[in-house]
DNA sequence: CAACACGGCGCG
DNA sequence: AAAGCGCGCCGTGTTG
C-alpha cells in the first residue's frame, strides 16, 4: 500500500518536495493485531520527531497517533501538533481495488498532501468570505445582500442537559409539558446564505449567540421577504424547509436541490456535501464533530463549517446544473418531477400521519398477551424434548442458540442455510421442521417481530398535535437507485398489511383517510413498454393479467377441477342471466331436468375455468374463498418472471409463499408457459439488456437515467447478471413511481392543502387526509387523473396501456369505496 | 462502548 | 455459470 500511495505522489511529480516526509502505513489493517499497533506507535511517534508533514495512511496508523479509528471521517482533515508537525490521514491506496468509488478521494488524499507539502501549511479555502451576523448592523447587511442565487444551511441541536449541546436530526423532538403540551426541544442553531459576495452566518441557538434587538420572529420576517425573489438553492433542502418551517413558520422552497441533483447525476454514488466539495472543487475535508454542529464548540469554528456548506452549496448548483444540461432527459425529469415533489414532501413530512393511540395501546396489551403466551408453548414444547432444559436458558431472539437447539440438541434437519452458510431458522424452514416448538416459534416471532417494529419501534416518533398524535416519517427522495422514495423514522411503507398495525393510521376529525392507488401498474408499464400484445389487449380490454395467469396455471395442468366446476356451477346459479354466460354453459336455455340442478352434468371442465376467468377474483372469492389466494400467487408468478426470475427460485417462491410443490419440471414448463403466453416480453428482455451492455445505462419514459456499469463487462460475471436484470426492473419501477408522484402532484395543484393533506407514498399508491365535505369530489377527481396524469401531455408521453387506479376510504387497510364510504355516512 | 455484519422480516 | 427488483429496522454477536 506504501508503494501504491508512492507511485501515485510520484506520478503527481512530488516526490522531491516530500523527502521530508514519514509515511506511517498499516500493511495491512486487519493482521495488524493489538500488539503490533503498539509497537508501530512507539516507532511512529519517534520518527514524527522533527518531520513537517505526517501521513497516516488508513486505520491503524492513523489509531497508532490519535487512538482512535475511523479513517473514513478523518481522512483529507489535516491537523497541526503543538510542535508544528501537520498530521494528514488518508485512504490507504489499496481501497480502490475493492471500492473504485474511493479513487476521488485518494487523489483529492494525494492533491493535499502536494499542497502541505508545497505550502508547508494546511491549506484554507480562500475563496471563503464570511460574516458571523452579529450587529445590527451587519444583519442588514446581510438581508440587502441576499439577491440573485442563494443558498441556505442549517444546524441544529437540542440541549440535553444545561449547557450541554447534542446533535439531533429530528425536527420534532420534544416532550409532553405538565399542560400536555408538545413542547419543542430541537433547536435550530444557526442559518448560513451563501450569495455571490460572501456567506453570512446568523447564530439563533448557539450559545454564543449575541441579541442585537430583534427577535428571531423579526429576523426571519425580514429575511422571508427578501428571498421572494431569490433563487434558492440547498444540499437536502427537504431537511432545512421543513425545520425552518416547524420552528420559525417560514415556507422556504428550494429551486435546486444539489443532493437530488447529485443522484440524477449519478444514483450510484453517494451525496454527501463535504463529498462533492471535494470532488468537484477539491476542497478540504473540512467537516466538522458532529456535537460542535449542535452548538457544543465555539461560534467561530462552527461558522466556518457552515460558511463552507453554503459556498459549496452555491457553487454545486451551477456545475451540477451544468452537468445534467448535457442530459436533456436527466435535466427534464429533475426539473419537472423531481424538484416539484420533493417541495410538496416538505409539506407531507410536515402533516405527518395520524395514529389512533387508544387502539395503539390495545393493539400493545393484544400482542404483549400472544407473546407471553406463545413463550410458554415454547418452554413447554423445548422441555418436553429436551433434558435438563430450564426456562430462560435460551434466547427465542438468537437466531445462533435456535439454530444449536433445532438442529443440535433436537437432532432436526438442516432444511436450508443462510447466506453466511448457517443452518437457517427463517420462517420457511420452521414450517417445514416437524416439531412443535418450531409452530411456538413462529408465533412468537410475528408477535415480537409486530410489537419491536411498530409499537416500540414507533413510540419514541409519536408527536402530539391538537388534533392528535402523529408520527413524521421522514422521505428520502434519493433513497433508491431506481427513483422511489424511501421512508424512514419509522418507515411507513413496511407497515404490515393487515389491519393489526396499518388501521392505527387514520385520519384527524373531519377528515378521512384515502389512498389511492395506481393498479397493476408495474404490469401494465410492462406492458407498455414491452409492446407484447397479448398483454395491451388485456388491459385494454380492462381484464385482470394476474387472474389470467393463475387461470392459465391452473388449465394447463387441468388441476383444482373440484373447485372450478363448484364455483362455475355456483356462478351460474347465482347469476343465471348474465349474458355472457350465453353460449358457454351448453343446455341453459333448455328446460330444466326434474330432480336434479340442470347445470352441473353439462358444464364441463374447459367451460367451467373459462366462467371462473370470466366472473374475475372477486365474485370467484365470494364463493370460494380460495381464489384469492390462487390470484395472490399468480401475481408473484407474474412478477417474478416478468423481471427475470428463473425456475428455480420459482420452486423455493411456491413451495415457501403457498405451500405449493412444484417439481423442477412443473416449474421449468410454468416460466415456459408464461413467455408463451407474453412472447414481447422476452423480445423486451433482451433489448433491454443490448441498450444496457452496450451503452452501461437505461433510461425510464421520463428521461431519467439508471447507469448500469457493471452491465458493459466483456466477461461474464454475477454483476454483469445482476446489472442485466436491473436493466429489466428499473425503468419499470422507476416511472411507476414516478405515474404516482404526478398524480399527487396534481391533486395538490387542483385542490390546494386545505382539501388534500398528502400524508405519504408507498411507490405505487398515495395516502392523504382529505377534508369530509370533498371527498366524494376528490376521489372522483383522483380517478381521472390517475387515467391521465396532465404531466404525461406536458412531457410528450405517450401511452398505449389504459392506466387505472383505485380509491379508499377510511382507516388505512379498513378503507372502503366510495359509494360504500357514503353510504356508512348517511347511516 | 461503538461500529459493523448478519439473519430475519415487514413492505411495493 | 447462474439468474426477480427495490427498500428500512430490529436484535444478536463479533470486533476493536
Amino acid at each position: 500500500m506504501a508503494h501504491l500511495l508512492w507511485d501515485m505522489i510520484e506520478s503527481a511529480g512530488l516526490s522531491r518536495t516530500l523527502t521530508d516526509v514519514a509515511v506511517a502505513v498499516a500493511e495491512d489493517a486487519r493482521d495488524c493485531k493489538r500488539k503490533k499497533v503498539v509497537a508501530g506507535r512507539a516507532q511512529l511517534l519517534a520518527a514524527i520527531g522533527k518531520k513537517t508533514a505526517v501521513l497516516l495512511v488508513g486505520n491503524v496508523a492513523l489509531e497508532g497517533v490519535t487512538a482512535k479509528r475511523g479513517i473514513k471521517q478523518k481522512r483529507g482533515r489535516p491537523w497541526e501538533d503543538a510542535d508544528g508537525n501537520i498530521y494528514i490521514p488518508c485512504l490507504p491506496p489499496g481501497m480502490i481495488a475493492y471500492d473504485e468509488r474511493t479513487t476521488p478521494l485518494i487523489e483529492a488524499d494525494v492533491r493535499l498532501i502536494a499542497d502541505v507539502a508545497k505550502s508547508g501549511k494546511i491549506p484554507r479555502e480562500n475563496a471563503l468570505e464570511f460574516t458571523i451576523v452579529d450587529s445590527r448592523r451587519k444583519f442588514d447587511d446581510m438581508v440587502a445582500d441576499l439577491r440573485g442565487t442563494v443558498s441556505y444551511d442549517i444546524e441544529t441541536g437540542y440541549e440535553e442537559s444545561p449547557g450541554l449541546w447534542k446533535a439531533t436530526l429530528n425536527p420534532w423532538k420534544g416532550h409532553v409539558d405538565e399542560d400536555g403540551e408538545w413542547v419543542l426541544d430541537a433547536r435550530i442553531i444557526s442559518i448560513g446564505f451563501g450569495t455571490r459576495a460572501r456567506q453570512w452566518c446568523l447564530p439563533l441557538h448557539h450559545p454564543e449567540a449575541t441579541s442585537f434587538g430583534l427577535t428571531h420572529e423579526q429576523m426571519f420576517a425580514s429575511i422571508d421577504r427578501q428571498l421572494r425573489d431569490c433563487y434558492l438553492v440547498a444540499h437536502n433542502a427537504k431537511f432545512d424547509s421543513l425545520w425552518l418551517r416547524i420552528h420559525y413558520g417560514v415556507d422556504w422552497r428550494a429551486d435546486f436541490d444539489t443532493m437530488l441533483a447529485h443522484w440524477m447525476i449519478d444514483e450510484n454514488q453517494r451525496h454527501g456535501l463535504k463529498l462533492l466539495a471535494q470532488l468537484y472543487y477539491g476542497a478540504p475535508n473540512y467537516d466538522a464533530d458532529l456535537d460542535d454542529k449542535a452548538g457544543a464548540g465555539p461560534l467561530g469554528s462552527h461558522c466556518l463549517y457552515l460558511a463552507h456548506d453554503v459556498y459549496y452549496t452555491r457553487a454545486l448548483r451551477f456545475t451540477l446544473g451544468k452537468e445534467m444540461a448535457a442530459d436533456s432527459g436527466v435535466e427534464r425529469a429533475f426539473h419537472s418531477i423531481l424538484m416539484p415533489i420533493a417541495r410538496l414532501f416538505v409539506d407531507v413530512e410536515y402533516q405527518g400521519v395520524l395514529v389512533d393511540v387508544e387502539r395503539f395501546e390495545e393493539a400493545e396489551v393484544y400482542l404483549r398477551t400472544k407473546l407471553k403466551k406463545a413463550e410458554k408453548d415454547l418452554h413447554k414444547a423445548v422441555a418436553a424434548d429436551v433434558e435438563g432444559y430450564e426456562p430462560g436458558s435460551i434466547n427465542w431472539r438468537s437466531t445462533k442458540q435456535l439454530a444449536e437447539l433445532f438442529f443440535d440438541k433436537l437432532g432436526l434437519d438442516v432444511l436450508d442455510r443462510t447466506g453466511g452458510g448457517a443452518p437457517s431458522t427463517c420462517e420457511s424452514v420452521l414450517k417445514r421442521l416437524a416439531h412443535p416448538a418450531a409452530v411456538d416459534l413462529v408465533e412468537y416471532r410475528g408477535a415480537d417481530q409486530m410489537l419491536k417494529m411498530f409499537i416500540d419501534g414507533w413510540r419514541p416518533f409519536l408527536v402530539k398535535h391538537a388534533d392528535g398524535w402523529r408520527l413524521h416519517p421522514s422521505f428520502k427522495l434519493h433513497g433508491t437507485v431506481t427513483g422511489r422514495a424511501s421512508c424512514e423514522r419509522p418507515n411507513l411503507q413496511q407497515v404490515p398489511r393487515d389491519s393489526l398495525i396499518r388501521s392505527l393510521i387514520g385520519a384527524a376529525l373531519g377528515w378521512s383517510l384515502v389512498e389511492i392507488d395506481l393498479s397493476q401498474i408495474e404490469m401494465r408499464l410492462a406492458a407498455e413498454l414491452s409492446g407484447d400484445q397479448m398483454l395491451l389487449g388485456l388491459f385494454q380490454r380492462d381484464e385482470d393479467v394476474h387472474w389470467m395467469t393463475a387461470i392459465r396455471e391452473i388449465g394447463r395442468g387441468g388441476g383444482m377441477r373440484d373447485e372450478v366446476v363448484t364455483t362455475a356451477v355456483e356462478f351460474v346459479k347465482r347469476h343465471p342471466g348474465t349474458p355472457w354466460l350465453k353460449g358457454l354453459v351448453s343446455g341453459l336455455d333448455k328446460p330444466k331436468p326434474k330432480g336434479q340442478p340442470f347445470y352441473r352434468a353439462s358444464i364441463e371442465y374447459a367451460q367451467a375455468l373459462e366462467i371462473v376467468y370470466k366472473m374475475g377474483p372477486d365474485v370467484a372469492a365470494e364463493i370460494l374463498p380460495v381464489w384469492k389466494e390462487l390470484r395472490k400467487k399468480a401475481k408473484a408468478i407474474n412478477f417474478g418472471y416478468l423481471f427475470g426470475m428463473w425456475w428455480k427460485k420459482m420452486v423455493i417462491y411456491a413451495r415457501d409463499n403457498y405451500g405449493v410443490r412444484l417439481t423442477d419440471r412443473q416449474a421449468q414448463e410454468s416460466r415456459k408457459v408464461f413467455f408463451g403466453l407474453y412472447p414481447g416480453l422476452a423480445s423486451w428482455h433482451e433489448r433491454q439488456r443490448k441498450h444496457a451492455q452496450r451503452h452501461g445505462y437505461v433510461r425510464s419514459l421520463s428521461g431519467a437515467i439508471r447507469r448500469l456499469p457493471a452491465a458493459t463487462s466483456h466477461r461474464d460475471s454475477p454483476e454483469r447478471g445482476e446489472a442485466l436484470r436491473q436493466a429489466i426492473n428499473s425503468p419499470v419501477q422507476r416511472f411507476a413511481c414516478e405515474l404516482n408522484f404526478m398524480v399527487l402532484l396534481q391533486l395538490v395543484e387542483e385542490f390546494g392543502l386545505d382539501v388534500v393533506r398528502p400524508v405519504g407514498t408507498v411507490h405505487d399508491a398515495v395516502l392523504m387526509e382529505v377534508r369530509d365535505d370533498m371527498v366524494p369530489t376528490v376521489v372522483a377527481r383522483a380517478d381521472e387523473i390517475m387515467r391521465r396524469p396532465k404531466m404525461l401531455d406536458e412531457l410528450k408521453i405517450n401511452l398505449r396501456v389504459p392506466i387505472k387506479g383505485e380509491a379508499k376510504v377510511g382507516p388505512w387497510s379498513k378503507g372502503v369505496s366510495l359509494d360504500r364510504w357514503k353510504k356508512s355516512r348517511s347511516n
